[in-house]
DNA sequence: ATGTCC
């Protein structure tokens, strides 16, 4: 694959073969970027009635169809399609942030932590927080998200003003989320998952822009907690059906794609609308289930520590949403990549609508974490990076660290573990990804969000 | 990511 180099942060593939659009990766020189992921880049190039380009985040790296840390667009009006690839297996998974009111200085962390890995619920498949009363409840949730868990008493109000979409995707259709999907989702709410979730305890190490930090709620060396997972079973099964779904559709639309695994049907198709209505369920059950492990977190803040939490956001890197853009209505996917709505946007409550919206990039267990504020005049349909991005496979991982020399290493710089096997966690070493800090500041360099404050862990709970 | 293969 041939990148041209155009500016420090911005490189451009050019349309070859079946592109429809070319391809444009924002990254820095140091940065490592796959031949397999810019191939999926051009792929996704390929897709009817995509718009402008198939863009690639600095995190960019091989994923299934569409790359992680992919953006691409289509037209809805003019044919474009929706494929669940774009979106990605756990539809909806993103981050949620909240900040204490105390410091780390007498805070008593280890009992906390204790606490913190008794209840949070983590792992394949065992337990949830949440006892949901039967499916019209499961329902409930699907259509409204964290808005359900709040109205019944798992949150605050003011929790919702600072929920992407005040906490519900619109267009959510129970009905389209298939028999095993709901029996998958009934007992999963409240519940990490593993790989790459967890909750953390951290601190604000660095303020970059201290009156946008304070609109965010932010000071430093606070402490907060950072949540990062998704919808679970529920999410990664409705991705299956309707990726199948699709596929056997696709040839009636006359649609031909270079992979398979970039099935996809115009929106404005019964495939498409289906998927779109099952994906904004997941998004709505993803969003639940981290208001209730927000709520988690806040009740062990409370009864160990005497101290609160408020909600900095909840954001996801996992979603396709119709929005508009210079008048024309889009399929905005994206597939770890998160939305940064600039100043001004109608998206934002009030007391950000002049500061932007908090984006909340999770780091790797021993390294930094971020919350970056969205711009005006980013190129990629308000949207930035979403974590660190893997360079090791989960294997490769596994192979160079254990999870006991990681956990010793960890507990050495004072960030206290909790995890479950030492396996899931030598898969996670921050070996493994790309720095966290690199990615972050070319997404600033590239003009996608700018830099609020850098938080670095002190706890981590992982599945 | 995922009851890591119905």
């Amino acid at each position: 694959m041939r990148l041209v180099q155009e500016t420090p942060y911005r490189f451009r593939l050019d349309r070859t073969g079946p592109m429809r659009v070319p391809g444009v990766v924002f990254a820095s020189a140091t940065l490592l970027l796959e031949d397999e992921a810019l191939r999926q880049v051009a792929n996704v190039a390929t897709l009817p009635g995509i718009v402008r380009a198939s863009y690639g985040m600095p995190d960019l790296h091989w994923g299934y169809g569409f790359p992680i840390g992919g953006v691409a667009a289509t037209d809805v009006e003019q044919g474009g399609v929706v494929s669940p690839g774009g979106v990605g297996f756990d539809i909806s998974c993103g981050v949620r942030l909240l900040a204490s009111d105390t410091r780390r200085d007498g805070l008593p962390l280890h009992r906390l932590m204790d606490l913190l890995g008794d209840t949070v619920p983590r792992g394949a498949a065992t337990g949830a927080l949440w006892t949901l009363s039967g499916r019209p409840e499961l329902e409930a949730i699907l259509r409204d998200g964290a808005r359900h868990a709040v109205g019944q008493g798992r949150g605050v109000p003011r929790d919702l003003e600072r929920c992407e979409d005040f906490g519900a995707l619109p267009g959510a259709d129970p009905a389209q989320v298939g028999a095993r999907a709901m029996e998958r989702g009934l007992g999963q709410v409240g519940s990490l998952g593993s790989g790459n979730h967890f909750l953390e305890l951290q601190t604000v190490e660095q303020v970059y822009d201290e009156a946008v930090a304070a609109a965010f709620g932010l000071r430093a060396g606070q402490v907060c907690v950072m949540i990062h997972c998704g919808s679970r079973g529920l999410g990664h099964q409705i991705c299956t059906d309707h990726v199948r779904a699709m596929d056997k559709a696709m040839a009636g639309y006359g649609i031909d794609v270079p992979d398979r695994q970039l099935a996809c049907a115009p929106v404005e198709s019964p495939e498409g609308r289906a998927y779109l209505g099952a994906m904004a369920a997941a998004a709505n059950y993803g969003r639940a289930n981290r208001q209730a492990l927000g709520q988690a977190a806040r009740d062990a803040f409370s009864s160990i520590a005497g101290a609160r939490l408020d909600l900095v956001y909840d954001v996801s890197h996992n979603l396709a949403k119709i929005e508009e853009h210079d008048g024309r209505l889009l399929c905005v996917h994206r597939k770890g990549a998160t939305l940064a709505l600039p100043p001004g946007h109608p998206g934002l409550p009030g007391d950000l609508r002049l500061v932007g919206q908090p984006v909340l990039i999770p780091g790797t267990m021993g390294t930094a974490s971020y919350v970056l504020a969205g711009v005006a005049g980013g190129e990629a349909f308000h949207s930035t990076c979403h974590g660190a991005g893997r360079t090791q496979s989960r294997h490769q991982a596994a192979r160079a660290i254990s999870g006991k020399e990681l956990r010793a290493r960890l507990e050495s710089r004072g960030i206290a573990v909790r995890g479950l096997g030492w396996r899931g966690l030598a898969e996670e070493a921050p070996s493994a990804y790309k720095d966290v800090d690199a990615v972050v500041a070319a997404s600033e360099g590239a003009g996608l969000c700018r830099r609020v404050a850098r938080l670095v862990p002190i706890g981590v709970v992982k599945g």
